[in-house]
DNA sequence: CCGCATCCGGGGCGATACTG
DNA sequence: CAGTATCGCCCCGGATGCGG
């Protein structure tokens, strides 16, 4: 990218991952470690294959990501971050934060893919009963299930299958997002086509961190001009925003 | 900017704000609050005219910013971030945190304005006798001085000049950085052209916060490919670097 | 199949000139 | 002061090809 020439922090971390793609990269890599070429192509639906190699080997000598070899059995590359490049999952939290309003409009032909769904959800969740028994709970939204479990350190998304999960939600990303968040009560997005299986107390366990939050996406908001309407509905156009704020 | 057609609120927020120059003209209205058409331009070195005017009709469409007419006596019409604006002061002072590292490398013929340095500014300098009456330092860095204040809030940057400061840090901006940033002893830093007037004991009361911190750019660090040179001379390649971690 | 390189059309971007 | 107009270039997007 050409540099803009400013003697600024935040200038000079945009010469190196200001171009278009480059956050998105990040994004994946940070989201399922280490990756192929293929892989990193599946989770970037609509870049350009010429593009990903050009951004692979700037990133790199940037010293934001390293190749290495896979082990043995398998002979292919892969493209991992390095310390560096890790350093970015705070801006890429700050940013996954500030776009979650904007999730309220689905707009047609879209891509999704679930692991997407750990910003949010881990965002949005706490284990409120840490003290008991660790509880798994499944959210199939279209692609592969991702599936969402308590461990020590918090509640965390990990996309391997897990045989029996304590709780099944299944339904439009939307909805799913809806409810994580607190903005759609289960009642009103299980009338709009969600479905719950299993334990329902594992819901309930999860998601009292995002009772506390106004609801701004009850039901149908009409978003017109963009992120105004999200304000708006927050009722007070100066007062920071029902999301967790920065920080 | 073309959309991403991700149903991802990471790859959302870019929809919005991706695009080249956008998240310098925030920056810039967040340092220095409404700003008019003419004061951004000044603040945005290299930015082309027409560029300047589409971004900021597309800010104001996505309800990021929001245009008002200057009061009675001057007329003219200033820009300001809304709320929901504001709130990418996070995703600013992140980028801004990562990019600092970045900055050991001055390059020839970069642009600089004094109040760019808040980022970096207040993220090193703590007020380590809070209970003491305030003081403030000036900085002249080349462009406008900027004055450094201790207030209950904690250390904070402004423009406008005092007139008495209780000292005075002039050199250039890599060498008042480095200071400040605790990479750099004052002796040293000293010795390559910096200069300090006033009470030193200001600087001691401001500088405790960075001391702890190892010196990633002690002498002249020779950056080769990007920043690896940075993560090498922080002596182990895994652990986090020498500026504070986000979050 | 995996990891690219090449080619080409269109549009975003950069620089300058000009205007109400 | 706050933009609009214009033009050239290069980045980006999409398709195809190709060696390992």
């Amino acid at each position: 990218m050409r540099s803009y020439g400013q003697y600024c922090s935040v200038a000079k971390a945009l010469d190196v991952i200001g171009d278009r793609w480059t956050l998105l990269i990040i994004r994946e890599l940070l989201l399922r470690g280490a990756c192929r070429y293929t892989d990193l192509r599946a989770g970037l639906p609509g870049i350009a294959t010429n593009l990903l190699a050009q951004r692979l080997r700037e990133l790199e000598q940037a010293g934001v990501l390293a190749r290495e070899d896979a082990p043995p059995p398998i002979a292919t590359t892969l493209f991992r971050l390095t310390a560096r490049g890790e350093q970015l999952e705070s801006v890429i939290d700050e940013l996954g934060r500030w776009g979650v309003p904007l999730m309220v409009e689905p707009r047609e032909g879209e891509e999704f893919r679930a692991h997407w769904l750990r910003f949010p959800v881990e965002l949005f969740l706490l284990d409120s009963a840490p003290e008991r028994p660790p509880v798994t709970l499944e959210l199939r939204t279209g692609g592969e299930p991702v599936t969402v479990c308590t461990t020590p350190e918090g509640v965390r998304v990990c996309a391997e299958h897990v045989p029996q999960p304590d709780a099944v939600l299944s339904g439009t990303p939307q909805l799913v997002l809806g409810v994580l968040s607190g903005a759609l009560e289960l009642d009103a997005a299980r009338a709009r086509g969600l479905e719950l299986e299993g334990d329902p107390g594992v819901l309930a366990r999860l998601l009292p961190a995002a009772r506390d939050v106004p609801a701004p996406l009850g039901g149908h908001i009409p978003v017109s001009g963009g992120g105004e309407a999200y304000a708006r509905s927050a009722g007070d156009a100066t007062a920071p925003g029902p999301y967790p704020a920065g920080r």
